[in-house]
DNA sequence: CATAGTTCTGAACGGTAATTCAGTTCTGAA
DNA sequence: TTCAGAACTGAATTACCGTTCAGAACTATG
């Protein structure tokens, strides 16, 4: 029988069912290459369905609205990172071993899933054009105070250009959270991110006193 | 003559002119405060136009467009604030030191201009409300680990909260920069952010050897 | 083939909001 | 008081999509 033939090698589901799930694969795509390198305004609903190479309505049989997507999207990859994470540091005791093992989990997971982790942490949108130019004023500057800092031995010679993303990117989120609130007084947010970024969060190994 | 007494006290133009600035004034600080709160897309014309107390058309007898009126205020306050921050680096030589008056001067700018700073640094527009709450996943991780780590003698005494922020701030940027890149691999990327998240840029003072 | 069901299509609909403009109100010099 | 020009008004215009829907195309069985 052809539908044995047909359905042979696939785990699940008929001709139309796996027609169905292709379709839908292609719309997923699409829409995550879409929103990463353009964002979720300048991102249509014709575009994703065109770069999947159906109709525009076509969409519709899949998802329920453009956001529906998004959401999804986003939720789901950021759980499955968490989970990933969690797993990784389970059996770790140290907390400096477990940052550790952290942070190496979360840059392989954002290295496997590239376009959503554009999603999830990039800066995309109508107006991220002009907001980047604008970090770029602070970034430019971070990345002078860090080669000067270097040549002069002060500081230790990690390359300029990632900690210029990394000082404003800090920046910019404390800064965001701190102007939201009003417990937390100017002098802590300044002293601590600035001891934050001079000698980190480790205590030393082995004090001498 | 009442022209003479009208303008007596005013630095320049007619009363026309001073109308017509209080008008402007009126506009850009309805559009901070609305911006600011609710984010570009949220934030109507007709709502600016209305919290001016002015109609409409009005608005467009002062600024060219909505997207206009956006590049203006970020841009301006921007460079005023690097201004600011170079004016107070110029007298001071030493890197670390210089890097302690930039974040100073940073904040304490960020305190005086709250609305035009939520624009820059702030997540408020359609989706920031997803995408912050997914961020909230890996900050209230790090904050864990910050308390357990405090509470083993493995970290600083910093407030959770603010390490949470912090580092989460950090790698967001940091990442969404990377993924555009393919010049540096994970093994420096994860190790940059590790070291300068434990042990900060600054070189020890004094190395006994 | 015939046809019932499934999948797809893209023009049309509806809502929203930026922008315009024809007309009104205000201002101040004469 | 008059009136030209400046400042203002807000309904109408326009543009832009997300979403819907009536029908076309396809598929698989008898």
């Amino acid at each position: 029988m052809p539908i044995d033939i047909a359905t042979a090698h696939a785990f699940e589901g008929s001709r139309q069912d796996r027609r169905r799930a292709r379709t839908r694969a292609e719309l997923l795509a699409a829409a995550k290459r879409l929103l990463a390198s353009k964002g979720f305004h300048a991102t249509k609903i014709a575009d994703i369905a065109a770069a999947a190479d159906v109709g525009t309505g076509t969409f519709y049989l899949y998802f329920p609205t453009k956001e529906a997507l998004f959401s999804d999207l986003v939720k789901e990859t950021a759980l499955r990172a968490k989970e990933e994470m969690d797993r990784a540091k389970e059996p770790v005791a140290d907390p400096r071993a477990k940052a550790r093992v952290a942070i190496e989990t979360f840059f392989r997971f954002a290295d496997r899933n590239r376009d959503v982790f554009k999603i999830l942490f990039g800066h995309s949108a109508q107006f991220d054009e002009l907001l980047r130019e604008v970090h770029q004023v602070f970034i430019a500057d971070v990345e002078e105070n860090q080669a000067s800092g270097v040549a002069a031995g002060a500081f230790k010679p990690f390359r300029p250009a990632i900690v210029g993303q990394a000082i404003v990117g800090m920046l910019s989120q404390v800064t965001s959270w701190w102007l939201e609130r009003d417990d937390i007084s100017i002098e802590e947010i300044t002293d601590t991110v600035h001891r934050l970024l001079q000698d980190g969060i480790a205590v030393k190994e082995n004090p001498h006193e």
